[in-house]
DNA sequence: CGGTTTTGACCAGCGC
DNA sequence: GCGCTGGTCAAAACCG
């Protein structure tokens, strides 16, 4: 149970995603940071895995000028690919989990006072996105949604995760 | 200067 | 069909 942190970003298992969060977080052990999921302040809030093949968007040029983007399989039924949400008690809206993401969007959500943002990874054949949200009722939540799978090792350094995970562990109440 | 963010417009799905 | 809502585009602004 080194890293149960990785079940909550999906990565293909041939990318050995491991975090050695070994030490830093000012002395102590590695077990502080499942201490986050042990204290409930990470969850899981929905998680569907969805049968249909999640078919390629073919977004590896950003130049595409693309006619129809929804309409892309008439005979099927709205292919959805596979998300997976999860509920973060952090300060910080931007989790950096290690991948490298551009910011594409940001709308205002009904019932929330607070935008939600779209970001995609930048990496060429790699769709991944996600998208980041705050809620009203407790402004230190933030639900992060992964949609796709990455297809390609971690990007950077496990030293700004650990710095965020420090943040994390500064801000929440326990 | 190149990559990223911002921000309004555009589009698709859905309910009425 | 129309309006609302969510998701994306893309051009300009921004920033290192």
């Amino acid at each position: 149970m080194e890293n149960n942190y990785s079940m909550l970003f999906p990565c293909p298992p041939s990318s050995s995603y491991q975090i050695p969060i070994t030490s830093g977080l000012n002395g102590q052990s590695s077990n502080a940071f499942l201490g986050l999921k042990a204290n409930n302040n990470d969850q899981i809030i929905s998680v569907n895995h969805d049968h249909d093949e999640d078919e390629k968007r073919d977004e590896g040029s950003v130049n595409v000028v693309n006619d129809q983007q929804g309409v892309k399989k008439k005979g099927e039924k709205k292919a959805k690919k596979p998300k997976y949400a999860f509920q973060t008690r952090s300060q910080v809206d931007i989790l950096d989990d290690g991948y490298r993401w551009r910011k594409y969007g940001q709308k205002a959500v009904k019932n929330n006072k607070f935008p939600r943002s779209y970001y995609r990874c930048t990496h060429q054949g790699c769709n991944v996105k996600k998208q980041v949200q705050r809620l009203t009722k407790d402004e230190g939540v933030v639900v992060t949604t992964y949609e796709g799978v990455h297809t390609h090792p971690i990007e950077k350094t496990t030293d700004n995760f650990e710095h965020i995970l420090s943040q994390m562990q500064i801000y929440t109440p326990f």
